[in-house]
DNA sequence: AAGTGGTCTAGACCACCAC
DNA sequence: TGGTGGTCTAGACCACTTG
């Protein structure tokens, strides 16, 4: 048990024990992906109680800093994947020109129907056939995020068949021959909950980012919708205009 | 002091105090940018304390429904704003577009040098002199976001001496002749620390979008650097890619 | 089995805001 | 001045993960 933090009384103490984690991490001695002292540990290190070294950690967790994983630790977060939605298509070649490691594990794959909220987005009608398919994806062995794909059967014969392991834009491609042509892409912070959270295997309520990107072919016909939902500290946006 | 909540002991406490509140949000019983009832009230209304009360509250501010403005209470959060970075020029334009009231309060004018981190993504060299101007933004009397702009004085000479609290893009236009041509952006969601919070009247960590945007004119000079700290409840970002 | 984070209690004092 | 959220203590039990 150490001495409590030395400190003006300025700055809460939450606050002093968060810059000392911070400094150790900028230091390098808490390097991407490692596991920081346990709750209990830094609460001891910094002469306080558990409460507030949770408050210090949900600071850095909220910068982008560090996350946590389901009841094994806080880590150090890695750097954060750049993306350009004008740009890229291939989650996978992106990670790879990144000099990371990406994964895709299928989830899900259920033929179903367009119901009133994917009619709005998608231009088809309620009760039009529509494949949904649920993926996550992960960088370096990380889950970083998990998406809802809607995929136009009539566009897309027998697309429930495939394989999803691998680039899906590469499949319509070489499969179907379809050359995305437009794309309208919305996206605002939120929170994880429910099925995304725990198929991210984090706490409901962690910070997340909700992007939804519909695509249409060369002749303007509704191909695929995606709903994708990513850790907040995963990723970085860059858009360029001409 | 009401009953404890009923529950069959499957979600946490705090989850369904979350779900009883969010019912009365959706319901209408509580409407954008009323206050919620106290946290000591809440807690004593769910027979609980004002720890797990909290944990509900923080629950809604991270799902971008409700937050808190100082010391003064949570409220409902207002619709967020649609924002299309590859369009949109004006943030007045845009709010009144949306039909709501902007408002913009110019908070600092300083000239000073360019420092590295600046010169990178300017392209400028280091001590290069540059005018660096501090805004803050409302909808509809809620601040929302400040920026931090940097200005190119020897492409916009005499540019410390205007008042910003109208459109720069405007001004650039009018005064300076400049037609904005190229922009590079780049967003990604964080903490909003130290002065940001500060000037947002909200709680150090609280989460936020962070937006820069590099833009240069139609000879491809460089014009304005503008770095944005956005409420993470604020905003929806749109973009569209034909 | 031991250790982790997740949840929760029942208090306390403080800084700040509105009245 | 009274009420608000902000911070903090000192415990507790639980669900889950890991060796």
């Amino acid at each position: 048990m150490q001495e409590r933090l030395a400190g003006e009384g300025s700055a809460p103490l939450y606050m002093r024990v968060r810059d000392q984690l911070a400094i150790r991490i900028e230091e390098g001695s808490l390097t991407p992906n490692t596991r920081l002292p346990s709750e209990r540990i830094l609460a001891d290190e910094y002469g306080t109680t558990r409460v507030t070294a949770r408050l210090a950690l949900a600071q850095l967790e909220a910068e982008g800093r560090i996350f946590r994983s389901n009841r094994r630790g806080w880590f150090v977060s890695p750097p954060r994947l750049i993306y350009k939605p004008t740009q890229d298509y291939s989650f996978s070649e992106n990670v790879i020109s990144q000099g990371r490691i990406p994964a895709t594990e299928t989830l899900d794959v259920t033929p179903t129907e367009i119901n009133a909220w994917l009619a709005t987005r998608t231009g088809l009608a309620v009760g039009d056939p529509i494949v949904w398919l649920r993926r996550r994806r992960q960088i370096d062995g990380r889950p970083v995020l998990v998406e809802n794909i809607y995929l136009n059967p009539k566009r897309l014969p027998a697309i429930e068949t495939y394989d999803f392991n691998r680039s899906l834009w590469k499949l319509l491609r070489e499969q179907y021959g379809v050359e995305l042509q437009g794309k309208h892409i919305e996206m605002y912070p939120t929170a994880l909950v429910g099925p995304q959270a725990n198929a991210l295997g984090v706490t409901i309520g962690t910070a997340g980012l909700y992007v939804t990107r519909c695509s249409h072919d060369a002749e303007g016909g509704f191909v695929e919708f995606d709903e994708e939902f990513w850790l907040h500290d995963a990723l970085s946006i860059q858009v360029e205009v001409y």
